[in-house]
DNA sequence: CTATCCACTGAACAGATTGCCCAGCAGATA
DNA sequence: TATCTGCTGGGCAATCTGTTCAGTGGATAG
């Protein structure tokens, strides 16, 4: 569960150039290939590394428009609601969060105009009772994982 | 652009089986493999696949606990706050948005007592007026793409 | 109607990588 | 001291990759 200094090398690489080989990476890292071998077994049965799918831009499918919406739902809903979401493409992500809303989900849409059609489409159900929309303008940092794997290297205390 | 039911399918495949080879993936697909290898070139320089980077779970990590931010930010300190935001391994993502707040981020704790001090570490920056924080209790759609590459498969007209 | 262009097919080749196995070694642990 | 675990370095057959080539069919432009 906890990774050492040469997990965390490993991951960055392979954050670099995911179509590296296990081969090359052995070279990089100055260990043998079978250690890199096990080392990537480990992480991924620990789920550390849960894999390497495909990263797709929604902006370069043809939706720029990314937005956040916060849901209020009636109480007992919320297994529908779940449900409901589950089958909009457009969902990208959705949590169930403590505070004001209920629920936090991550949509996009093909235009500004396209974002009222999806937004129609979620609310479009009996269990929301509100929903409160902020639209993306600027993404300053990605979604990225890089600096806390750097951290929780750290933490280990030095390894390797 | 756009993309056809073969690039679709082709995502999906690797989505479903990313250790999986060209050629492999082409005996799946029924076509040869030379289509998938311009396939796959052509989707990774018009962006639509970003890359193949390992997908790594912070909890697994060590860091369990996920919420989202609202900050609002003093008129004019909008750089500086990115900058510094970026400077934090748990901020995750960071989204400028319209609506009440300025800005979203995303952030990672090894507990919710570790929640505090991620929180203090972000808004203890000057430029930032007041923080509204939601901590994620489930996350009933993880981030996913694959429903949105299939409804803009099916929008390029029944191509393959 | 014809010349072109484009994408796909099927095949070939050398070079590199993978999956797997083994024996030896060093540090930590019981 | 006896065991375990993780890493090293090597070897092997099987497979895949990168690349090139000629041929084919459909769509497009003149």
């Amino acid at each position: 569960m906890a990774i050492d200094g040469l997990d965390g090398r490993l991951i960055v690489l392979l954050a670099e150039e995911p179509r590296i080989g296990v081969l090359e990476m052995s070279r990089r890292l100055g260990v043998a290939r079978g250690t890199v071998q096990a080392r990537l077994d480990r992480l991924q049965s620990n789920g550390v590394i849960r894999g390497f799918g495909p990263q797709v831009d929604p902006t370069a499918l043809g939706y720029p428009v990314t937005a956040f919406a916060t849901l209020q739902i009636r109480q007992g809903q919320g297994v529908d609601v779940r449900a409901h979401l589950a089958t909009v493409p457009e969902v990208l992500e959705l949590h169930t969060t403590t505070g004001g809303g209920d629920m936090l989900c991550r949509l996009v849409a093909r235009s500004n105009a396209d974002l009222q059609r999806v937004i129609d489409r979620v609310v479009g159900f009996d269990g929301i009772v509100r929903a409160s929309t902020a639209i993306v303008m600027e993404n300053p940092v990605p979604l990225r994982i890089i600096p806390l794997v750097e951290q929780a290297a750290k933490d280990t205390g030095r390894g390797d």
